[in-house]
RNA sequence: CGGGGUGUAGCUCAGCUUGGUAGAGCGCCUGCUUUGGGAGCAGGAAGUCGUAGGUUCAAAUCCUGUCACCCCGACCA
């Protein structure tokens, strides 16, 4: 992609609608446009982050025989009677009728709709287990969103529904389902944590989430360094307030509630996954039934499996981001490598053309900055947009026939001869 | 919904206390000079001062209502 015509709108300062490190730097980095409270575009950049991360869930997902369906957002109001949420979850739907007067609601998730879906279509135990899933924007009229797509009220959200006639299948295919999370975010480069976490709203028995441990995270966790025990605040009865901690280790001093231990480590994280084992809730109250191998009218066992996918992305940028300046682990990164034109000497534009050009056709991804700019701007931008690798052609390496690559995670340039430019690179993407 | 804050040019903001009819920096357009970490000079375009009403000869400025956005709490992926 040229930069030249391209909708990247960075900025030279600071927004001011920014607080949060992931919200400024997408801001600045011209990824994203707010259009009102909790409402975004995604521009080129993080649309390609996006695509980028969705492909790695569906390499998971698939890998689990799981199948990607497209559920309706536009849904009855009637549904969330059924399921008897309408009371709960109400405030939190946005409403709307039809020209008949029918009331709808935007999808907000989806247990109703994908419980009625395999009622009316699964006939037999025989095709089960089954698990099916979707990438979708859900709507949630928010009490208060906040910190950018961190809490949005319109989002990217992949969701999964498992159904089985046992309780004993769920458990299995909760534990896969965890474990296919678990190398989703690692293979996006997030640095995750699972807590024993509240089924909230959702209903079900036991319920667990990921967490993105960050400073400026909404959730208080807590972590035995004893035992294996970790858990969100919620969950625990005798939870001690936040300002109980040790400035200096973030230690309380509450006793673990698996092993006893008389301290636990406080830390905030980023709830960007939640995998529910739902029982037969929405079943049950939705009819969602079949006949087992005696004859038996079984509701089928559900879980839901969630991962807030704009979110994670933001996450990410908290994690490898700082004030001005991103690093894009290379599977999510918008493009692989982002390519300086230093000066606008027509040898050096001539030089850069053809080196983008052979780049591209090499099916290297890369966002060529072919403005009329300084150097200091072009530089500048590059820093914020945050590609692992950086090309850097000006009259000075071009008269050696040279053009230096940098590695963000280097501190320094090298040059590299012009002809093995190509070569190189896709050396680098090869181990990054 | 409670508490706090902000709305003036595309962005960041000054002007408001003490009313007199709109400013700066950055960005944008034109020209010349520059050109390896956010350039210089000259010229130019751009704002019904969030919005509605009120006070006044006169309102960005004072008063009342209202809307939007941000931050703190409850909610969530």
């Amino acid at each position: 992609m040229r930069f030249q015509c391209a909708l990247i709108p960075t900025t030279k300062e600071e927004s001011a609608q920014a607080q949060v490190l992931s919200h400024q730097l997408m801001l600045r980095s011209g990824m994203v446009h707010q259009l009102a409270s909790g409402v975004y575009s995604s521009l080129p950049l993080a649309t390609r982050v996006l695509r980028n991360i969705t492909q790695l869930v569906r390499e998971q997902m698939d890998a689990l025989a799981a199948q990607e369906v497209i559920l309706p957002m536009l849904q009855p109001l009637q549904l969330w009677q059924s399921s008897d949420r309408l009371k709960q979850f109400g405030p939190l739907l946005f409403q709307l009728h039809d020209r008949k007067q029918m009331p709808f609601c935007l999808g907000a998730t989806h247990e109703e709709v994908v419980t009625v879906l395999l009622r009316d279509c699964v006939h037999s135990y025989r095709q089960l287990p089954m698990v099916v899933y979707q990438i979708q924007t859900k709507f949630r009229d928010e009490i208060r969103p906040r910190f950018g797509l961190m809490r949005a009220r319109e989002f990217l959200m992949k969701d999964a529904y498992s159904f089985t006639l046992t309780a004993q299948e769920t458990q299995t295919l909760y534990q896969q389902i965890r474990e296919a999370y678990k190398a989703i975010f690692a293979n996006c480069g997030l640095q995750t944590v699972v807590v024993d976490a509240d089924c909230g709203d959702m209903g079900g028995s036991n319920s667990q989430e990921f967490h993105a441990l960050a400073q400026s995270g909404e959730d208080l966790l807590y972590f035995c360094p004893a035992c294996q025990y970790a858990a969100n605040q919620e969950v625990i009865t005798a939870a001690p307030p936040p300002a109980a901690s040790n400035a200096a280790d973030n230690t309380v001093n509450t006793p673990c509630p698996a092993c006893s231990h008389s301290q636990l480590k406080q830390q905030r994280g980023i709830e960007v996954g939640h995998i529910f084992n739902l029982g037969t809730k929405y079943s049950t109250a939705l009819q969602a039934t079949l006949q087992d191998a005696t004859g038996q009218h079984i509701p089928l066992h559900m879980g839901c499996y969630g991962i807030g996918v704009s979110r994670l992305m933001a996450a990410l940028m908290q994690q490898h981001g700082q004030t001005g300046r991103m690093h894009w682990p290379l599977r999510v990164a918008p493009f692989h490598v982002q390519l300086l034109s230093l000066g606008n000497d027509t040898t050096v534009v001539q030089a850069a053309n053809d080196l983008y050009t052979n780049l591209t056709r090499a099916g290297i991804q890369v966002l060529y900055d072919d403005r009329q700019e300084q150097a200091g701007v072009k530089f500048k931008d590059a820093d914020l947009i945050g590609c692992p690798l950086r090309l850097c052609l000006g009259k000075r390496s071009l008269k050696q026939q040279q053009v230096e690559l940098q590695q963000l995670t280097d501190e320094q340039a090298t040059p590299i001869a012009l002809q093995q430019a190509v070569q190189q690179v896709q050396q680098r993407i090869a181990v990054l």
